[in-house]
DNA sequence: CCCCAGGGCCATA
DNA sequence: TATGGCCATGGG
């Protein structure tokens, strides 16, 4: 980390970085990544090597500060590339806005949590592993698991005094010991679903630009849930978080369920007609309602 | 002790 | 195609 250098993005409109910071400070207990009031720092994986970046907001930008041993324009277009696609920086998200302002119901979803973007998991095998990880157990323990595994065998960067993991490699996750797992507390089946993922990337039988390159959703679906142990919430989920597809509904969802349960009245497991009739006014906005559908839980769903 | 968590697979009918 | 059991643990 001999080098310092400072990447400035201008702020979109209808951004806000409190909410950015708001939704990675969840109360749980998050690994990859070191929140401060106004501040978060993470670890990146670059093409010239690893390096470290810390985000604040400076008036009407992001100041994006990146520590590396060596820096390359390359590593600064490649920051400035990710920090947009993690916080959907990119996305016009007017249309959304008109849409939900409009809504008898919804419509306060616009003042509650304005600016709040998508907030993304860049890395596919992260994002496939976290839905695996997540599936069934309540988010705490989730949280926990994750942490135990990326501890195990995430690569670490020491920086001023703090831990910086990255997320596993497939090799590293494949190449660990079943029984450590185990101990862990991963169910059996979560174990195997997570050798089996972890070899489908080992083999490119599955990656980012793959999934980019399907002709259509469906097809992209397909090629998801063709992976044992991603079934329609995984990679719905998936699509939203990773390949910032906004128009997923994340069928099967407990939380979902239950926000719509609660603003709707509907059954406590709304039918997919149900869930439908709430997301038909959303046409091409699919994700970003079901994200600020998640936010109406509250901090912990 | 019960039920359910940001599900999905498998066996059975 | 639909339904029930199973997974592992923790919180309510």
């Amino acid at each position: 980390m001999k080098e310092v250098q400072k990447i400035k993005i201008a702020l979109p409109v209808l951004f806000s970085f409190q909410q950015t910071l708001s939704f990675l400070d969840r109360g749980f207990d998050e690994c990859l990544y070191v929140l401060t009031n106004n501040s978060v720092a993470k670890r990146i994986e670059l093409s010239d090597g690893e390096g470290v970046i810390r985000i604040s907001q400076v008036k009407k930008w992001l100041e994006v500060i990146l520590y590396k041993d060596k820096i390359t324009r390359r590593d600064v277009n490649e920051v400035r590339a990710f920090v947009i696609d993690w916080f959907d920086m990119d996305r016009d998200i007017k249309p959304f806005y008109a849409l939900l302002k409009k809504h008898k119901i919804l419509n306060h979803l616009v003042y509650d949590y304005f600016g709040s973007r998508l907030i993304g998991i860049p890395n596919l095998f992260e994002a496939l592993c976290w839905a695996i990880i997540g599936q069934q157990i309540n988010l705490t323990f989730a949280y926990k698991l994750k942490r135990a595994l990326v501890e195990e065998c995430g690569e670490k960067t020491r920086f001023e005094d703090q831990v910086y993991y990255a997320f596993p490699s497939p090799k590293s996750l494949f190449n660990m010991d079943r029984d450590v797992l185990v101990k862990m507390k991963f169910s059996r089946q979560k174990i195997m679903y997570l050798y089996t993922i972890s070899n489908a990337f080992i083999n490119n039988d599955i990656s980012k630009s793959l999934l980019q390159n399907c002709k259509s959703k469906q097809a992209r679906i397909e090629k998801l849930t063709d992976i044992k142990g991603i079934g329609i919430w995984s990679a719905n989920y998936v699509l939203m978080k990773c390949l910032r597809d906004v128009s997923c509904i994340t069928y099967g969802d407990s939380g979902l369920n239950k926000a719509i349960y609660i603003l709707f009245a509907t059954d406590k497991k709304p039918s997919k007609e149900a869930i439908d009739s709430v997301f038909k006014d959303f046409k091409g906005w699919e994700s970003y309602l079901n994200f600020y559908l998640w936010k109406t839980l509250g901090s912990r769903l």
